[in-house]
RNA sequence: GCUGGUGUAGCUCAAUUGGCAGAGCAGCUGAUUUGUAAUCAGCAGGUUAAGGGUUCAAGUCCCUUCAUCAGCUCCA
């Protein structure tokens, strides 16, 4: 994926401007506004405000008009540095309290003894560029406005909300036109979109929001790549558990996760009883929001020796969390989810080994599944975050220790990775694999995490060598995170044309005309047999609509018989995106059919070779 | 949760700005039996998200609720 473009680049200075640029076209357009940030993005810039009157879509031809005028009027950008005193009073005298708001801070927290502004035609902003030197820089043409959309001032949901004007912004207006088109054209794989027209999974009113129902075909892609992170995961020694949904709320006490995570557990279920001196509650209950306490009571379940580990015990577990109803997304923000989760209990000397099998394990999915677009972000604590004593567990010796473990078995790993402070779960260090959805949004996929606190406050225990106690270390891995949201991914991925593994229908066959229904009914027997997912086109439609039929609903293999196949017991395949069909022995597109699906080939195979 | 949109048949969308709710696809029935991206005809499909209000008259205007989309926040 893109690293965010460096300040000093010519196009960061266009977006740049272009935000000032904005900021001067909506003071004159709905003149009593204020300021807030206006940075450059991925694809253009923002600028966010607290508006006299509403702005909304329909205003942006009017915005974009006004904006086209500044840029004609060849505005310089001029840079003033001033110090404290007289900066303080200039921001006084502009009527911008956010803006002063935040040049305090600067003064107070970053210790800066100037502040700069920037001057451009009538236009005066707190902002530390760099700029273009004039407006003449900004090719013409080069933006378009996008959304409008609220922000809280400073990200902060105690803040007041401001609006947020978004625009798309880039080198040349031939650039902005190929990546607005692109960017339609990509909605095309929209994975709500395709979820739909595909079948795949619906959000019912009635069941709840964030509750997906998985529908057969979608279900299907589900137990594949199940049983793809199975079979890896064997191979990589790990053991399954299962656990239940429902639990007892005292452990999320007793693991800490309570205070952190409180706003996200369903409300706690509890079972009351009437006594003589009123109504009592005997049990409280909750959905689990997460599996780790469970896998840690299995660990607890016993005595645990050195020899046994690395334990690695997973599961594909169902969670529930109680996430913001406006964060909800089709597939990729839910409250009910399917983790694909571990927990490696291990010794300090295990950690950077595990460590390291853990990112080869998403090395192979990933291979498997041709996911290339992704980065590692190494998230980690920041010893001087204000809120730090609250957000994080407090031992720095630990924090230090563990983030030296994970940077060193990612180095060894080979995979890049980028490190950002202050991200890190409240418990330890982590590894997210974050990827872009088509419209453009980064989401965590994989979440690798490594924990030093947990144990502790469990009290969990193996027994060493020295027959004495000691507290092991925890990884918490789940390469592919959720069902949900990967599925959604992988649905994006591939445009809603899985390969033949994954595909919900794998083969679909169709006649030329109805008395050939026999041999298909032959073929789809036999191929079910052999655990093929097939089926027989017998609506009766003309082939080319069958063929269109199938095409649409994006089939990986069709099969097309006639007079011809019946006579040579052939089939005619056509497979999906390629133009020419191939006739071939039914017997040999089997081979090659099951050795795709065995190898989960993103092509279809050669035949296997006879002779060995 | 917050800001701003949107909500009409299973799906995609109309409805001349307040005046008889409509089309294509999908579905069902019948005819057709066709060789590589839409055969023809008929039928059925709706408390216009729900509730309330304004009006002679509401899909259309107002209020409340619900759902959903783009963001913010959060996170898998």
């Amino acid at each position: 994926m893109n690293a965010p473009h460096a300040p000093d680049e010519p196009l960061h200075r266009i977006r740049h401007s272009l935000a000032h640029v904005l900021a001067q076209a909506v003071l004159e357009y709905r003149p009593g506004s204020t300021l807030g940030f206006g940075p450059p993005v991925a694809d253009g810039f923002y600028y966010d405000f607290i508006l006299s009157e509403p702005i909304s879509e329909e205003d942006f031809p009017e915005l974009e008009k006004r904006m086209k005028h500044i840029l004609k009027r060849n505005q310089r950008f001029e840079r003033e540095e001033l110090p404290r005193d007289e900066a303080m009073a200039r921001l006084s005298g502009m009527q911008e309290p956010y803006k002063r708001e935040y040049a305090e801070e600067l003064f107070e927290k970053k210790s800066l003894s100037t502040l700069t502004f920037y001057r451009s035609g009538a236009f005066l902003d707190m902002c530390d560029g760099p700029h273009v030197e004039s407006t003449k820089d900004i090719p013409r043409g080069c933006f378009k406005l996008r959304s409008v959309a609220g922000a809280y001032w400073r990200g902060d949901s105690r803040n007041v909300m401001m609006t947020r004007l978004y625009a798309w912004a880039f080198e040349s207006e031939e650039v902005l036109e190929a990546h607005v088109k692109a960017y339609h054209e990509a909605l095309a794989r929209d994975h709500k979109k395709l979820g739909k027209e595909l079948e795949l999974f619906v959000i019912d009113e009635q069941v709840g929001k964030g509750l997906p129902l998985w529908l057969p075909n979608g279900t299907v892609i589900r137990d594949e790549l199940e049983r793809l992170a199975k079979e890896l995961e064997f191979k990589a020694g790990y053991h399954r558990v299962a656990t239940p949904h429902l639990t007892k709320a005292g452990l999320y006490y007793q693991t800490g996760h309570l205070p952190y995570y409180k706003d996200h557990i369903y409300p706690i279920m509890e079972l009351k009883e009437q006594t003589e001196s009123g109504e009592v509650v005997r049990e409280a209950y909750c959905l689990k929001p997460m599996n780790c306490p469970h896998h840690h009571r299995i660990f607890a379940a016993r005595k645990r020796s050195y020899r046994e580990l690395p334990l690695r015990l997973a599961e594909y577990g169902q969670v529930y969390r109680f996430e913001d109803s406006g964060a909800l997304s089709g597939l990729l923000r839910v409250r009910g989810m399917c983790m694909n989760d571990a927990h490696i209990y291990c010794t300090e000397e295990n950690l950077k080994r595990e460590f390291l099998a853990v990112m080869e394990l998403h090395k192979q999915l990933y291979e498997i599944l041709g996911l290339t677009d992704y980065y590692m972000r190494f998230s980690t604590w920041d010893p001087d975050d204000p809120k730090g004593k609250s957000k994080y567990v407090d031992d720095p010796v630990a924090w230090e220790k563990s983030q030296c473990f994970i940077r060193e078995a990612m180095v060894e790993s080979g995979l890049p990775f980028r490190e950002v402070k202050g991200e890190a779960a409240f418990y330890g260090p982590k590894i997210d694999v974050q990827f872009r959805t088509v419209t453009g949004r980064e989401e965590t996929a994989s979440t690798n995490q490594l924990d030093f606190a947990v144990p502790q406050r469990m009290n969990l225990s193996y027994v060493g060598a020295d027959n004495q106690e000691h507290r092991p270390y925890i990884i918490h891995r789940a390469p592919l995170g959720t069902h949900e949201r990967f599925v959604a991914f992988l649905i994006e991925h591939y445009g809603g044309a899985f390969p033949t593994w994954l595909a919900p229908t794998q083969v679909r066959i169709l006649v030329v005309a109805d008395r050939f229904l026999d041999y298909a009914r032959a073929l789809e027997e036999d191929l079910r047999i052999s655990m093929v997912r097939v089926e027989v086109d017998a609506s009766g439609e003309r082939i080319n609509k069958a063929i269109r039929n199938a095409s649409t609903a994006k089939i990986p293999n069709v099969l097309v018989l006639g007079e011809r196949e019946v006579e040579e017991r052939g089939v005619t395949l056509r497979r999906y995106g390629v133009e020419e069909q191939e006739a071939m022995p039914y017997e040999a597109f089997k081979a090659r059919l099951l050795k795709t699906i065995e190898s989960r080939s993103r092509g279809f195979v050669a035949a296997p070779s006879t002779c060995s």
